[in-house]
DNA sequence: ACTAATGTTGTAGG
DNA sequence: GCCTACAACATTAG
């Protein structure tokens, strides 16, 4: 799925299409990914489409819709139907379409942005370097699932933790307290470059991310170690490797990325 | 047939 | 409470 940077791109190609534009009707085909009624956005005029963390949020003057897209979710301005069509928002101007192959993604609509995103953390592209020393410094563990933990630290997924963690040299089983204050500095540089450089690109399309209009992103082609298993790494020639780690596949370096 | 896939959440155990 | 591992959710692709 979508992690920060495709969300990020999604949202920036939706705002000029919807902001301002009116819900005429909602649809919902197969209501797997609509666990709350969201018939509430009916009639209601899209003043602002926002990102927090990996969640899109349609604000209203009554409410927030607001859109988690799992793994295979996506939003889909002025597509056509197909069978993983989920939810229709006909606008005044134009169609929002909901697809999602594997239904693991969330549609909710409440008065106030919902209290399960009221828990994330700071955002990982808008955190300060010392509040993100600061929150670091109380945790245990290994980095890498501490970086996935979005009560932590909000906007990162599989394919981003590994990049970044490849661009600060650290190894993804490290244990946060090991990581010297320095490092720690360079790794959050090495997140914010990653997740900015990714954005630029329009995101990764690993499988099947498309933005808002249908369009692929480039930032697969620029990846360092995800899904580069047994490729040679890009500054030391030694092969990617892949491991388990928190239940994700996990792709560093061995030669650069030590523990 | 088996495995893995951009995510989150609940449960159990240390 | 914090941390880890595992299963579950549902579908597709190799």
């Amino acid at each position: 799925m979508p992690e920060l940077p495709e969300v990020e791109t999604i949202v920036r190609g939706l705002k000029p299409l919807v902001e301002g534009r009116r819900v005429e009707s909602v649809e919902v085909l197969k209501g797997l990914v609509v666990r709350s009624p969201i018939d509430g956005v009916r009639g209601q005029t899209i003043r602002e489409v926002r990102r927090l963390g990996k969640t899109v949020l349609f604000l209203s003057d009554q409410g927030v819709l607001s859109v988690h897209l799992g793994m295979t979710g996506k939003l889909l301005f002025d597509g056509s139907l197909t069978q993983h069509t989920r939810v229709i928002f006909q606008l005044d101007a134009g169609v929002l379409l909901y697809e999602d192959i594997r239904q693991f993604g969330r549609l909710h609509f409440a008065q106030t942005i919902p209290q399960h995103l009221a828990r994330l953390g700071p955002d990982a592209l808008a955190v300060s370097e010392r509040e993100f020393l600061e929150s670091l410094r109380t945790k245990k563990g290994r980095i890498k699932p501490l970086l996935l933990n979005q009560k932590f630290l909000a906007g990162l997924g599989n394919i981003y933790v590994d990049e970044a963690l490849y661009r600060a040299c650290i190894h993804p089983n490290t244990p946060v307290t090991a990581i010297g204050q320095q490092r720690v500095r360079r790794l959050l540089a090495a997140i914010q470059d990653t997740l900015r450089e990714a954005i630029e690109c329009g995101g990764s399309s690993i499988s099947d991310y498309v933005d808002a209009v249908g369009r692929k992103g480039g930032f697969q082609e620029r990846h360092r170690v995800y899904g580069r298993e047994g490729q040679p790494c890009p500054k030391c020639g030694h092969a990617i490797k892949r491991i388990v780690m928190a239940q994700r596949g996990t792709h560093f370096c061995p030669h650069c990325q030590k523990l």
